[in-house]
DNA sequence: CCAAAAGTGTTGGTTTTACACCCATGG
DNA sequence: CCATGGGTGTAAAACCAACACTTTTGG
């Protein structure tokens, strides 16, 4: 960083923003809300808001998420910052992107700025504000690459779950089928899961054992989970 | 990003950083600038400074870049924000930083700031100002990914180079010796490089063919060069 | 003819893929 | 006893790691 001139240079306006993925019904949704007000009226976006002075930028995404949509609580990583000099028409703003993975069943309330937030399904995305669509696709290729590389599945799964869940977690993510016997050893092999006593049923049909994560904590692993993309 | 206040919230400075990497006599170095003025006056700190009103995050990056080392015609890759509340003693300060890889050989000028820009080897750094130590150890382990998954070797090479060139570069980089013949037979088989009709000669040995990247600018490569790291 | 780096294949072990049937349960 | 999803093993193919000698040149 120069020394030159601190108090005139690079004062500009710092926005953070959250991709929140889910599965709903086998399909891989994102988060959104819909503006209400100007530039953008009443279209999609992805939540975010301005950074306050006393705040790191992710307590800050956190915030915004929880202001807008009523999620919290949730881990968030950043993706990266997207600074084109038009990108917003009230000005330059410099966004810090943010992704997250987490349980459709976070309650969306209506929130203070009336701000609708729904689920949508990536393949099915509305027109979205700002150059939200660029941020939504860099998301997309990161969650890929995270949930073989980090325990970020925790975040979406209950503490207990079958390997079928998990395993459908993957392919909604990674838009693919995977075999089940493979996918069930390399998993296991990894020694990311702990078996637990109790057993998960519905339906009329045998009954699967329940897992939990070792990592109850976002933490990477040790191996990548080889199911590329 | 929300509709309220625009005019006051968010408002805060924005600076970006390289970590610029290079080989010199095989081993990583990074070039550094020294401080002349506080905070951190006399310590050393990666290149940076403010970004300006009209231009993008890595166009100020290059700028930067150029007037502090004399350094141009480079491609930068975002690696993230660092937003830490305290982490510039100034006042709130969100820095963006890149890195790069690049041939030891561009010119470092004598700057107008009189900073010199120096390499220094990566396991023989100073103390760094600001949070820059941090940043540098996300970039190396960003750089290794990089020249394992991306073309961004030809940035550093001459346009044509030996395959022993080549081969050691990923060792500087990635800190561990390959095997010589399944370095040569992966990397001609991913089908990155081309052959030319020429030759190098140095010294008294047979002679080495030399080889151009396919694509002449930043890419993904299509598989990644299981070297791992 | 010596020194030096360039260049080149094979083998054994490991990993990955593909694939199909029996099990436990509720109705 | 039927339907449903849970759970399991194996063989062939692909891939990876380890390894040493011949070639071409200049001096």
């Amino acid at each position: 960083m120069g020394s030159d001139n601190y108090a005139s240079e690079g004062l500009m306006k710092v926005a953070v923003d959250a991709v929140v993925f889910s599965i709903i019904k086998g399909d891989l949704n994102i988060l959104l809300i819909t503006r209400k007000y100007p530039p953008f009226k009443g279209q999609c976006a992805i939540p975010g808001g301005f950074v306050r002075k006393e705040e790191s930028l992710e307590a800050a995404a956190k915030r915004e998420l929880t202001e807008e949509t009523g999620v919290k609580d949730i881990y968030l990583k950043q993706i990266g910052a997207y600074g084109d000099v038009n990108r917003d028409p009230r000005g330059r703003v410099i966004s810090i992107a943010f992704l997250a993975l987490i349980s459709p069943d976070h309650d969306l309330k209506a929130t203070s700025d009336a701000l609708d937030a729904k689920w949508y399904p990536i393949d099915e995305l509305p027109k979205l504000a700002f150059d939200h669509g660029a941020i939504i696709k860099h998301a997309l290729q990161d969650l890929r690459f995270e949930i073989q590389t980090t325990n970020i599945a925790h975040q979406i799964l209950p503490k207990r779950f079958t390997l079928t869940q998990l395993q459908q977690l993957y392919e909604s993510v990674l838009g693919k089928r995977l075999d089940k016997r493979n996918f069930r050893r390399r998993v296991l092999e990894m020694g990311v899961l702990k078996e637990t006593s109790e057993t998960f049923m519905e339906g009329a049909h045998r009954p699967a054992k329940l897992y939990v994560f070792r990592e109850q904590k976002y933490a990477p692993l040790k191996e990548r989970l080889q199911v590329f993309v």
